[in-house]
DNA sequence: CGGAATCCAAAAAGATACTG
DNA sequence: CAGTATCTTTTTGGATTCCG
């Protein structure tokens, strides 16, 4: 759905009649991988695109690839084309997403709170490795 | 896709092996209307289904009351149906639902803040009445 | 390597009708 | 009033292939 809450968002920038701002902020981070991909752009560092594939391994490339593009549209995130061969891209984050970081944060800190509460925060990580998104 | 975030969520939860705490924040208010219906229940006082349709035009009652259910699902919503004739729903938040707002606040301020900076805060609302979600 | 294009299965969402 | 059920259309997402 959380694409649809983006496209409505977008129709209604351009047509000048958006009126709902905490629309805008989600429409901006929610879509699948997004906040994975902001959080390890904004607290790691620049990422390559095959990183983040590694980073993310549930997720296909053609999702990696939209959401990365609409991140880009959105101005959240940099991409910087290498000239190497093969082709390298670097994605990083902008000053624009690194202001959102206090609210993601703030939402790792409801999630973990929430986890323990629910006394799931210290659970084993059973599965050999587990991919930390 | 929102609401496949939040399926992959319940499903980690489900085989303790959830690892990403603000995944588990994104889905619970990520989904359609999910953090409007939030804000109005935790800053207007509890709702009547019909009065949330009324704040929500745009949204089918199909969606309204799925999302209600997954609100209620994650403990966010109090749900009180009255013996009254015909029916009557009461939707509240939670002291869950309540800890959310900040989260919730906070977006509504960047949302605001990059709409000023879109020159767009000021916007006429043309259209006669405006839904104010 | 990073992406775009195609095809196809699965999921989401609108419209409508029905019920306590 | 507040749903539920059914049907249909639209949208998504995986798998695969091709290209610079």
């Amino acid at each position: 759905m959380t694409d649809s809450v983006r496209e409505a968002v977008q129709e209604k920038l351009a047509n000048g009649i958006f009126n709902c701002p905490k629309e805008l902020t989600l429409s901006m981070i929610s879509g699948k991988w997004k906040i994975n991909i902001l959080y390890h752009l904004g607290t790691d560092g620049p990422y390559y695109f095959y990183e983040l594939q590694k980073l993310l391994p549930a997720a296909s490339r053609k999702e990696i690839t939209a959401k990365l593009k609409e991140l880009v549209e959105d101005g959240l995130v940099n991409r910087k084309p290498l000239k190497t061969v093969p082709v390298k891209v670097q994605y990083s984050i902008t000053p624009l997403g690194k202001s959102l970081m206090p609210i993601i944060d703030a939402m790792l800190k409801w999630g973990q709170q929430r986890l323990d509460d629910l006394q799931l925060g210290q659970v084993e990580f059973g599965l050999g490795k587990v991919k930390h998104e």
